[in-house]
DNA sequence: ACCTGAACACCGTTCAAGT
DNA sequence: ACCTGAACACCGTTCAAGT
């Protein structure tokens, strides 16, 4: 059933139609409705069911660094998310419910415990960490142009485009998008999130080390 | 017009209907359409409108400490999302297509060009405190439980609520959650938001004076 | 150039009725 | 306990037709 959920899911983006997964399950439209009541009930399950699957994959990740552990474990749910723009959309309109998702805040919030600091910042660091991943991963994730999904176009050939719009701009009136041109051209949605997270931690660590001396 | 679709959007969040709008300006549904060719491209608009306040509020901000300028930037912008769900829920979904993003863009982009770093790291820095900015607002300003809109509980009883969940749990396998429930019974959104800025920016102030030494 | 009413194809949800 | 067909109230969008 879930299973069925999830195939659907990836298959389509938004194409999760109660329609169309009665027809996927052979069967009429009512009768999803005896298994949940809604479906925003239908997304929780859905998400839940992907927030395990990270909650696997991230728990042996305890090594004696916590800025590492903090590290591979926001990485670990960035691409679970930026693979699946549902689910950031639905991380976007929806936190409670979820019994893995607070799971996961308790793991991020965990390892921050390590650093030492007070409560208030503590809480701060985790929040920050949280949302920058989904926040970040709903961003990068969002739903491609038109024209990279019927592959008329692709992922290079659109950069380029977007370069050479840029490129047409005055470049007294816009500096940065032209010091950039290069470096975006051929960037990488990953490497660009891990740049942000590390600045994060940096600050993070500043932190701690001001607060232990 | 478009003041029509701003009162709209202000008042429902997700309420902005095709038919709602019409009833609204005294017409037919189908008049819309001579205007607007589709419900995204009043998306559009109404979004570029909004970023054209943030524009204006944030043009003044010409200091001479950069991040003193990306810090009232970043903060003018956030407060602008998290007022309005809608528009962190559209930002989640689309980034193109829109001149003003583009400026504000830009306007971050110029503040992280005058500390000198490469062009890499501009580009990876004024990248994250954006993503950052409406990853967070998107998140912070989801609608709230229907229990909250509907007045029968206040905000305070909402946390406390969620406060006395989190203290039934295991405090040995819950143990973060357990050590910030203090600070997050009377937290601020802001200030949430402020503080994973300024860990942020501190990472970018020392990945800048690393640089310059 | 601007607006309209009525239709079309969809959607989530409900409900009386079946086994 | 589990499923169904048919309806309900919505939605964005289209289109022939009006001024």
């Amino acid at each position: 059933m879930t299973e069925a959920v999830r195939l659907l899911d990836e298959s389509g983006d938004s194409a999760l139609t109660f329609r169309a997964l009665a027809s996927r399950l052979g069967g009429g439209v009512a009768s999803i409705y005896w298994y949940v009541s809604s479906k925003d009930e239908l997304l929780d399950k859905a998400a839940d069911h992907v927030m395990d699957q990270v909650l696997d994959d991230t728990a042996g990740l305890r090594s004696d660094d916590p800025f590492a552990d903090l590290r591979g474990t926001a990485i670990t749910l960035f691409e679970a998310v930026a693979d699946r723009p549902w689910l950031g959309a639905y991380f976007m309109r929806n936190t409670g419910n979820q019994p893995n998702s607070l799971r996961y805040y308790e793991r991020i919030g965990q390892h921050v415990l390590r650093l030492g600091l007070p409560p208030l910042e503590t809480f701060h660091a985790a929040s920050a960490i949280i949302g920058y991943v989904i926040g970040i991963a709903a961003d990068l994730g969002q739903q491609p142009p038109d024209e990279l999904v019927d592959g008329s176009t692709t992922r290079e050939q659109f950069f380029e485009r977007t370069v050479a719009e840029w490129n047409d701009l005055d470049p007294d009136e816009w500096p940065f998008l032209h010091s950039i041109l290069d470096v975006f051209e051929n960037h990488d949605d990953t490497d660009q999130f891990v740049a942000g997270l590390d600045l994060l931690l940096a600050g993070l660590r500043e932190q701690a080390a001001a607060h232990g001396s």
